[in-house]
DNA sequence: CTTGTTCTGATACGGTGTATCGAAAGCTAC
DNA sequence: GTAGCTTTCGATACACCGTATCAGAACAAG
């Protein structure tokens, strides 16, 4: 229907200096949405950090939402190649590598699985990530499918919440020991209702652990799924 | 450190017949957000719907982002309550409530996630989630815990991508081979670079699967990774 | 009736994304 | 070199947003 950004040229640069382009826009993006946040991101803010107006850039960009899709597109750029001998590390080496970039640039979990890309980093990197699974020998379709998006869609969320946990701890002081200061006291209130007993005990006894613990966990979880249901 | 919502009292009602509630405000919240999508909840458009003016709300609500939270609030009471008689059976029974209220309710799946919840609702379905594991004769909290974190990753992860592709698909059309139509010439011609082959062959060879089966399908991995899990 | 408290709506501020359009700047053709 | 055409730019404007401020209305208590 409409063009897909990436099937639009640049504009042509016959004007001398026009000190411009997509990347420079992307990557003055990027910059403000890792120092100051995603909702920091506006045009006029992105123009006046390249001293443009926020016209200028629709020269380059047609909406706001496709100068998001091409951050999203230079974040799955950074991803590192997915490597390993067997499909198990190839996968655990994906999920690893895109929780690796949302955790350098939060916004990109943000918008991670918020609409479909198909930028041309991010099919590459899906080319790397076919390609390495194929050579450990792991060749049915069908399982390379399905496995491969479900570990994305782990990923995604489990980027998603650790991010925000993350953020909101940071807005409310720094520490964590701080956050739950803050949480307790509600929390104990509810409690004290005696609506909520066996939450009342899991807060208590539960183990508390790391994020990159859980992530782990969660993984292996699924890793283990996988390989149980290709013997059959 | 500052109150949470649920911490402070509705604004009392000496004033005659005040047809306010936050339960209305949240209530006419979601009726909007159901039918015209999240951005189309501001707080001059609740209010116009309620007959009133926008800093009316305030005295319900502090801010913009209570009022998503009291609706996230709201859409974790719609969960059906967990059952099972095994405690695979209370995992999947709490993934598919909560993809079912996030069809209903697509920016659910948009904020789920989000930011931490604690609303009671929410506390009230980790109760029920708890009790229910609990019941099955799955009492070692560490593993329940890691489980249900999982999963629950697991489902953040699966919906907002699953509302995503639809919402994607439905604003190019009503179709979805229409959709395919639209991106179809693009990815073709990224294809003829040659550039992805195992992208193309995978586009062209592997098997469509139906939201619901890809759903379905990355449960089952989780649910026999736990279950093979806890075998050691 | 007066006083005090509680609530409301109007107004306003600073921000957003983007449509419109006159002016400038560059290239092309003569 | 100059006229004309095309491309880009920036100013301005519009509609909308969340919310701070504050005068006054509506009520309760004395």
């Amino acid at each position: 229907m409409t063009d897909l950004i990436w099937d639009r040229p640049e504009p042509s640069e016959r004007r001398a200096p026009s000190p411009l382009s997509r990347q420079r826009i992307v990557r003055a993006a990027i910059e403000l949405a890792d120092s100051a946040g995603l909702d920091a991101v506006s045009l006029r803010k992105v123009g006046s950090a390249l001293d443009a107006g926020p016209m200028r850039l629709y020269r380059y960009v047609d909406t706001k939402d496709e100068l998001l899709t091409l951050m999203v597109d230079a974040a799955y750029a950074e991803i590192p190649a997915p490597a390993g001998a067997t499909w198990d590390a190839v996968l655990s080496s994906i999920a690893t590598g895109i929780r690796g970039v949302a955790l350098r640039h939060e916004w990109f979990a943000e918008l991670l699985g918020g609409r479909p890309h198909l930028g041309p980093a991010t099919l590459a990197h899906g080319e790397a990530a076919l390609t390495a699974l194929r050579a450990t020998g792991l060749d049915d379709l069908g399982t390379v499918t399905g496995a491969l998006a479900t570990v994305n869609v782990y990923v995604i969320g489990a980027v998603r919440k650790e991010v925000a946990e993350r953020r909101a701890q940071r807005a409310s002081g720094l520490d964590q020991r701080q956050w739950q200061h803050a949480t307790a006291p509600y929390l104990l209130r509810m409690f004290a209702t005696g609506d909520y007993p066996a939450m009342e005990e899991w807060v208590h006894d539960a183990p508390h652990l790391q994020a990159d613990e859980v992530f782990e966990l969660g993984l292996t979880y699924l890793l283990e799924g996988i390989r149980s249901s290709l013997r059959n």
